[in-house]
DNA sequence: TTTATACATGATGTATACAAAATTTAGTTT
DNA sequence: AAACTAAATTTTGTATACATCATGTATAAA
C-alpha cells in the first residue's frame, strides 16, 4: 500500500528510469543493446519525452551510454573499466571505514559489529538471499556511519553502476565464507578504531570481490 | 577556428548546459536562485526542451537542485555539505596519489615533480592566473597518472561541483606559498614512491583548501 | 566487381501544444 | 484584521509535430 502510494507520486520519467534500470540490472537488457527511444516508448507505453529523460538520467549514473546524434545503448564497459570501477569503490569504502574509526559513535560501531555477527549467522544457516541482504546491510552501515552523505551517495552510485555485474558472484561457491572472514577483520579493526588496518582490510575485501566478478564474467564468456 | 567548429558540433542542450554552468561558476547565478524553464528558454533563445535537458544534466553533477513538480534552483549546499564535498575530494585525490606511488611510470612521476617546480616558479614570479593554471595542472597530472579513468572522472565531477566556491580562495593572501610547501611534500613522497606519506600529505593539502574556502565564505557572509 | 554518389529511410534533436499540479490571488467568513 | 476557501494563474510534466542529421540502399560509373 505504502509502496504503491510512493510509486504514484513519482513522475513517469522516474518510473521509466526505475524500470529500465531494473531490466539492465536483471540482465534483460544486455550491455551493448540499442535503446531506441521510440521502441522503448512504445513498449513502456509512454511518449519519447520521458523515455529520453530516463535514458539521460541512467547515462549520468553510467548504466547507459549516449552518443550524440546516434543514440543510447546499455553501457558496455571493458574489463579494465570494471576493474577500475571496483578499484574506486574499494578506495571509497576504505575511506568510509577510516572515517568510521575516526569519528563514529560507540553505539554505531556496536551496530556494525552486531551486523557482522548477523552476516555470520546468515552465512551459516540462511539462504543466499538472506546472506546477500545481511552483507548489503553491513556495508551500508559503514557508509552511513562514516558521517558523510556525499561519500555515501558516491558509493551508492558506483554500486548501482556495478550491480549488473555483481550478481555473477552469487555463483561462486565458498565466497560467502571468505567474505565473512574478511568482514571479521574489518569489524575487528573498526571495533578497535584501528583505521590503518580497517582501510587495508576493506580495500582488500572489495578488491577480492572485484577480482571474483571479473574472473566469473570471463568464465561465462561475457 | 577549431574551437568554434567543436562548439558547432555540440547540441543546443549541451551548449545551454555549458552556458548555465558558467553562469553558476562565475556567480552570475547564485545558490538558491530559481531556474525557471521558460525564463531561461526566453533569455537563451531556445525552447524549454533543451533547457530542461541542460538543467537535468547539471542536476546530475550536483550544481542544480531539482524538486519534482516544483522546479529547479541553483544548488545551495549547506556549509557541512561543502565540508563533506572537500572531504570526499581529499580522500579521492589521496587515493590517486597512492596509486601513482604504486604504479605510475618513472617518466610520469618525473613530469609531476617537474610540474611542482613550475608551480613554484609561478608562485614566485607569475600572475594569480598563471599560478592557478599551474596548480590545476599539478593536480590533473596526479589524477591522470593514477591510471584509473573512473577515479579521474569522479574527481573531475566533484571539482566541477565545488568550482563555484573555489574562487573565494583566490582572495586569501599567502595561500599560494602554503600550497606550494604542501605540494613539495606531496611531490617528494611521490618521487620516493612513499604511498603512506603521499596519502597523508595529499589528504591534508585538500582538507586545508576546504577549510580555507569555508572560512572565507563565512567571512564574506555567504 | 568494387566504389562512389545520391536518394530514401529512420532516428535523434528541438519546438510547440496540451495536461496536470502547484502557487497565487481574490473573495468570503469569522 | 486574520484565516480559510476557491478560482485564476503560472509552472512543470507529457505528448506530438517538425527539423536535422546519420545510416542504409540502390543505382551508376570505374
Amino acid at each position: 500500500m505504502a509502496l504503491s502510494t510512493i510509486k504514484s507520486d513519482l513522475s513517469l520519467s522516474q518510473l521509466l528510469c526505475i524500470q529500465i534500470e531494473r531490466e539492465i540490472v536483471e540482465g534483460k537488457l544486455l550491455p551493448g543493446d540499442k535503446l531506441d527511444e521510440e521502441v522503448l516508448a512504445a513498449r513502456l507505453k509512454a511518449s519519447r519525452t520521458p523515455v529520453r529523460e530516463a535514458l539521460r538520467a541512467l547515462a549520468s549514473v553510467g548504466l547507459v551510454h549516449i552518443q550524440p546524434r546516434i543514440g543510447a545503448t546499455v553501457n558496455k564497459p571493458t574489463v579494465s573499466e570494471v576493474i577500475e570501477l571496483f578499484e574506486v569503490v574499494a578506495e571509497m569504502e576504505a575511506a568510509a571505514a577510516r572515517l568510521v574509526c575516526v569519528r563514529a559513535s560507540d553505539p554505531e560501531i556496536a551496530k556494525i559489529v552486531a551486523q557482522h555477527k548477523s552476516c555470520e549467522d546468515q552465512a551459516r544457516s540462511g539462504t543466499a538471499d538472506s546472506y546477500f541482504d545481511a552483507n548489503t546491510q553491513f556495508h551500508n552501515m559503514i557508509w552511513s556511519a562514516a558521517g558523510n552523505h556525499v561519500l555515501e551517495d558516491q558509493i551508492v552510485l558506483l554500486n548501482r553502476r556495478l550491480s549488473p555485474y555483481r550478481r555473477f558472484v552469487t555463483f561462486k561457491p565458498g565466497r560467502q565464507e571468505e567474505a565473512v572472514a574478511e568482514h571479521a577483520q574489518i569489524a575487528d579493526a573498526i571495533q578497535n578504531r584501528n583505521s590503518v588496518v580497517a582501510v587495508v582490510a576493506m580495500r582488500e575485501h572489495v578488491t577480492i570481490l572485484g577480482s571474483d566478478v571479473i574472473q566469473l564474467a570471463r568464465n561465462l564468456r561475457l
